[in-house]
DNA sequence: GCGAGTGATATGTTTATGCATATCATAAAC
DNA sequence: GTTTATGATATGCATAAACATATCACTCGC
């Protein structure tokens, strides 16, 4: 039983709990047999699409095809601490550094970039804002945007331009990997893991 | 066989042809069998968590349960990507938009409205950010905005909070539905509107 | 014609599924 | 302390369905 379909069962199993049913109560409602549940939260069968989408129905979930490539921002809205209160002040921080950076970017003189790059650009720091960043990814932020400056007052500096790109490379990398970037990842809340339950 | 299992056999096959894979191709880097491919995508197998994995993983996939609730936000991740270059304008005006409710909402008054109800507002505001808005949808935060506006300067008025978070609601009730909030990809009634005729 | 490419069909084997039942835990009653 | 009851999860077994192997039919360039 490879790591992902395990990871599935274990996610459904997490589910379940958090919202309090038991295999039986489970079972009602999916219209899968208890029995079934149990091998299947115990990694006992290669459980069929079917009975993986009704479970996950009931657990308020659904089974989506995710590219890789957006794997990162998709983990990260999922993983959402819809309360980002915690860290509200270096959030703010990030959302307008990000908003500098845009802007930098919207002015770099187009005969010294090409139009691609230019694109790429504006597409990693846009894809940053759909992160939680906390207070030790700002460096990055910030190295980058100044980074961007430099390159802005003096159009020859090619390697500002990379210094930057360098920047948001790495904090995006970092993130992909769960955890905020320079930093360990937060203590993570006792209460309430995964958004789920009421509409 | 349900649709949303359907679904996902519909998006193998997708997947595959974009990547100008053959189902033999596709079988070799699996080590699925090709004449099962061929009853997975046609949809006449029921087939299990391993067999789907293992071809999502090659076509660079990645099966992730989603929070229903996080559903709109993901896919807009999912499906938004490139289109977002067109029209920079109006999503860098939602941002400022955006912040500008952000801060609009930390600095409601606590005697007034419960804790509770603040974090709500807050929440709303912030899963907009996982967006792409378009210039038709601005329209809903510029009112959200100035009706939060109207209650910070006259705090008994709050009528003007519920019409600020009626128009967030609505804006996220449009998107989850795929479409831009005001754009005309909407179920439009068929009929005219008004009186301009010629066709 | 041939050969190499595509996806669809047979046939036998393996295995998830579904039902019934067993085990385990905890608590109530004797 | 033993028994009984209740609610949970696990196990054995029959069967239907997924899966594997091989083969088919079809379309192309040659």
């Amino acid at each position: 039983m490879s790591y992902a379909t395990e990871h599935i069962a274990e996610s459904l199993k997490a589910a379940r709990e958090r919202k309090g049913l038991s295999q039986r109560a489970l079972s009602a409602k999916a219209g899968v047999p208890q029995s079934h549940i149990s091998k299947i939260e115990s990694g006992a069968v290669d459980l069929r699409l079917s009975s993986l989408v009704e479970l996950a129905r009931v657990l308020d979930l659904e089974l989506t095809l995710v590219p890789r490539k957006k794997l990162p921002a998709v983990r990260a809205i999922i993983r959402g601490d819809d309360d980002g209160h915690r860290d509200v002040q270096s959030a703010r921080k990030a959302t307008n550094l990000l908003q500098r950076l845009d802007d930098q970017i919207a002015a770099l003189p187009s005969e010294t970039l090409s139009e691609i790059a230019v694109q790429e650009l504006q597409r990693r720091a846009r894809e940053l804002m759909h992160f939680k960043l906390s207070a030790d990814d700002l460096v990055h932020l910030q190295e980058a945007s100044a980074a961007m400056q430099e390159f802005l007052s003096d159009p020859r500096n090619l390697e500002a331009v990379e210094q930057a790109q360098s920047q948001l490379r790495m904090l995006r990398n970092a993130l992909a990997h769960g955890a905020g970037a320079s930093a360990p990842s937060l203590p993570r809340p006792a209460y309430r893991l995964d958004g789920d339950d009421h509409g």
